[in-house]
DNA sequence: CACATTTGTATGATGCGTCATCTACTTCTG
DNA sequence: CAGAAGTAGATGACGCATCATACAAATGTG
C-alpha cells in the first residue's frame, strides 16, 4: 500500500490538482452565475433543489438533509433569501412546529432564467474538458470515497 | 458535444459526484484535523505551505499567491495566528513596506505534529480508495480544467 | 390527562472571507 | 530631488457558516 506516512508524487499531483480544480472551479462557476444572474451559488443550490419536487414544497429539514447542508445554515439562508422574495415560509397544517417552503413568482422566475447558463458554464468549464470515460471514472471514484466516509472506522 | 442545455446522465453523476466528494472529503478532513491538532485547515495551509522554503521565509504576497489566497484573506489570517503564536511577521529590511512571515517555534510544532496525521488521513480518507489509474486520470483532468479557466473566453 | 421527552425550527454570538479603502514606503519622471 | 504614481500590507464593514441554545409544538408515559 505504498508508505503510510507520505505521498508520492502521483499520490501528490493527484490529491493537489483536486483540491485546486474544485476551488477554481467553485470561484469560476460563481462569478459566472453572478454575471448572469442575482443569484449566489448557495440561492442556487436551494432554488434548484425546491424545484426537484413536483409540488415544489419541502419541510425545511428535509430540503436540508437533501442538500447535505446544516439545519441551521439552511435556515439562516432562507431569511435571507425571503427578504429578497426568492422563497416563502409557510407553517405546516399538518404539524405547526414545521415550516413549509416554497418558491415565489420571483424566485421561481430567477431559477428558470438562471439555470440555462448556470448549466451551460458547467459544462463550458467542466463537463466538456473531460472525456466521457473521465466523466464515469470520476463519479465512480467519487461514490466510493463518500460511501467510505460514511463508515465510522 | 451533446445537447448544449442540460447533462446527461453520466455528466450529472460526475459533477454531482464530484461536488459531493470535495464537499464530504472536506469536512472529514477538518474534522480529523481538529480531532488531531488545534489547526483548523486554514491553519494547516499556511504552516505547511511555510516550511515549503528552506529559510522558512516568505514574503506575504508572494505567500498568498502561492496559496492562491487573496492578499487580504492571507492577511487577516496571519492576524489570528500571531495572536495564537504560530506565526510572527517582521519588517523586510530590503524593503520596509513588504512583511516577512515566518514560524514561531510552537508554529513549527504545530504543523510537525499536524502534519503525519494529516498526510494520513488524507490517505485514508481519499488516496487508498482510489487506484493509481484513477488518481493520473484525476490529475490529468485537474491540470486541463485549471489550464483551460486561466484562458479568457 | 399532567408532565417529561423529543422534534422542528429560529436565533444570537462568534469567526472567517471579501471588498473597498487607508497608510506607508518605494520608484519613476522630469 | 520634488512630486506623482505604484506597490506592500493592514484594516473596517459586511455577509455567510457554525455552534449552542431557545422555544414551541408534538408525542410518549405513568
Amino acid at each position: 500500500m505504498g508508505n503510510v506516512e507520505w505521498l508520492d508524487s502521483v499520490e501528490e499531483r493527484a490529491w493537489r490538482g483536486f483540491r485546486r480544480m474544485w476551488i477554481h472551479l467553485d470561484a469560476q462557476l460563481a462569478r459566472d452565475l453572478a454575471a448572469s444572474s442575482e443569484l449566489s451559488m448557495a440561492d442556487y443550490a436551494v432554488l434548484s433543489t425546491l424545484t426537484e419536487v413536483d409540488d415544489e414544497r419541502w419541510r425545511v429539514t428535509e430540503l436540508a438533509a437533501h442538500m447535505e447542508w446544516s439545519q441551521s445554515r439552511l435556515s439562516h439562508h432562507l431569511a435571507r433569501m425571503q427578504d429578497r422574495d426568492l422563497v416563502k415560509r409557510e407553517t405546516d397544517p399538518q404539524d405547526a412546529r414545521a415550516a413549509v417552503v416554497t418558491l415565489t413568482n420571483r424566485g421561481r422566475e430567477a431559477i428558470t432564467e438562471a439555470a440555462t447558463e448556470h448549466v451551460a458554464a458547467v459544462r463550458k468549464r467542466f463537463i466538456s474538458v473531460a472525456t466521457r470515460e473521465e466523466l464515469r471514472t470520476l463519479a465512480d471514484l467519487a461514490d466510493r470515497v463518500v460511501d467510505r466516509l460514511s463508515i465510522p472506522t
